[in-house]
DNA sequence: CGATCAAGCTGAAACGTTACAGGACGACAG
DNA sequence: CTGTCGTCCTGTAACGTTTCAGCTTGATCG
């Protein structure tokens, strides 16, 4: 009777009653507990039973409170993204926010973004979303060789998959673009169109991708025995000003490269200003390699040779990843490497 | 007693026993209502008390529980970006989030992300939130002049705000670019260099600031007495082939412009390769204008004509006008038209 | 026939918070 | 001295969910 009340007023108000388990336990005659459990497919419930109550849920568009649910359970049916805001890498996030998103659609599971600044600890969102409970899992990139919030998120057991690898001793979920691999395709297509003295623009030196491109790098241009003409001085992350100076610098100077590799596509526009701007034209004077995630160089210049990188995709693997983790899988069948053709 | 086995316990166990209201109660010796009356500075607790309970609450790094908030009050304390997935916003997207969640940090407000895709319908992912109550406001973009989502939120008096106009007698909070002024200056930028003939790269149709940059291009163009040399088949969403076919078809016709106004960044890529390809140089055979948020052709082609889109700030803004909604401002004093200089 | 068991269901309690109604106490007016 | 008022505090209930222990009922078994 209360319920009914209840349920009258609401309706009777306009604003829609929102069903709830009670209100599912009123319709059916069933006690809320069994309600739930119907729902839940729990096996101590008769087949007809659940479903009857699984079609009146259906019928009244029931959807689970998801505070009742969290405040019980302690499952938030979130997963966060913890993003950087360096302004280079803020058009891929937004692929792997679509990427994960894409995946989480259909799932309990809601996406928020949790930013952090350049100048901030990295570790902080991550503490942030552990002590206050706000997730169930994290996806987080930028990963270095020693990752702080690898080993912390170890520590506390606390779900997470990362877009990058470590080199810790820690096994964990990730999913990696093989950068050494693109180094190399992207020599060996230099190589093919007659470069013989290669520069990489790479990404900053604390990253652990950084390490696995220069590797992957230097392994084909020692194997076809080409020239190795060093850019220490800028990153992919280096301002444009920055890299289009030292791009200068080294076109001017004796050690002129021929073929540019470079780590980035936001990066590459640099480059190639400075070299346009020297008179250069690309694909006669010099040859480019990008990995972009975007196609953007290529209609630009469609000289450029291109890696393709798909962000999306890895939004996808991680957002799986991570709530397979959630569910319990063990880490090493949570782990991808995305080799390019 | 009872609080006290349950603390050690939890402190025992090496699990960190998250402190709530009871704790705080606990510990001060008082009522767990006096604690959350305190910490909301209600008007009938003790300053003394209040002092107390704050530096407790501060000491122990207490959080209250936003599940516990949320199944009590209904207040999520979520803000929801409804974020389209069309790649050729993808990128500016992300600056958008950058934005709101710049001005949600330090708010108790979390950011979640909501995509839909391009053929699903852009209602229902509004519906969804509304109906679950799954956020307390949404900012959403690519407004059309009748917009539904914005007739079903108004009409459920569910806060929002829109990143662009509407034109259906709604008063609601916006946040939009001065799409007419920049449509003026892109052409009055390009008059100064002597262009003539001048074709405008818009957005699709249905958007409302297609209708905003049509008009200042054709206001400006007929003051300054040029010629509008007009562009139907594509826009700026179309995709680069067609940009670039239609531009060639244009650049090769007897009414060939001599300066393009581009509605946004990424499509302004098209034209120019196309142009270039058929042997144009920018700045001496054709000027392009582009608006754009991430500065991105400028380092391309110093020659272009840039005016700067802020998206971050857009965000903020946004943020800002959906935080003020929930809290009963009035739509008017939220409604932010950002003029470029 | 009584005991045991499984199947199917249930109410009470709890998660952390806030709204509500009310209580204790001192001060002050009549 | 009694009554009223204001200040400051408090217990109970409720939000929607799941867990726990336990209840019926009918069947099976010794």
């Amino acid at each position: 009777m209360d319920e009914r009340e209840h349920a009258i007023d609401r309706a009777a108000a306009g604003g829609k009653p929102r069903p709830t388990l009670k209100t599912i336990a009123y319709m059916t005659g069933l006690g809320v507990t069994t309600v739930s459990r119907a729902l839940n497919d729990a096996p101590d419930i008769g087949q007809a039973t659940k479903e009857r109550v699984r079609l009146v849920a259906r019928q009244i568009g029931y959807r689970p409170n998801r505070a009742g649910v969290r405040l019980r359970t302690g499952k938030t049916n979130v997963i966060s993204l913890i993003m950087s805001v360096e302004t280079e890498v803020l058009g891929l996030t937004a692929h792997l926010v679509y990427g994960i998103s894409e995946h989480l659609a259909g799932s309990p599971y809601h996406l928020i973004v949790t930013p952090y600044g350049a100048q901030s600890d990295p570790l902080d969102p991550v503490r942030y979303i552990v002590e206050t409970g706000s997730a169930d899992g994290v996806i987080f990139s930028r990963i270095e060789p020693q990752d702080a919030r690898v080993r912390y998120l170890h520590q506390q057991g606390f779900p997470f998959a990362t877009h990058g690898r470590t080199d810790m001793g820690i096994e964990h979920p990730y999913f990696d673009f093989d950068n050494a691999r693109y180094a190399e395709i992207a020599v060996e297509r230099l190589a093919a169109r007659g470069r013989r003295r290669l520069a990489l623009l790479g990404p900053p030196a604390h990253l652990t991708y950084s390490r696995h491109m220069t590797a992957g790098f230097q392994q084909a241009v020692e194997r076809l025995d080409l020239d190795d003409v060093p850019i220490h001085a800028v990153t992919t992350d280096s301002g444009h000003e920055a890299i289009q100076q030292e791009i200068a610098r080294l076109m001017a100077s004796r050690r002129r490269p021929d073929g540019i590799v470079c780590g980035s596509a936001s990066a590459a526009i640099s480059p190639i200003g400075a070299a346009e701007e020297m008179g250069c034209v690309i694909g006669r004077d010099l040859d480019v390699a990008v990995k972009e995630s975007f196609s953007l160089m290529k209609k630009f210049r469609r000289d450029i040779e291109v890696v393709h990188e798909d962000f999306r995709r890895a939004g996808t693997s991680l957002a799986d990843a991570v709530v397979r983790t959630i569910g319990g899988a063990p880490a090493h069948e949570l782990q991808t490497l995305d080799v390019p053709a």
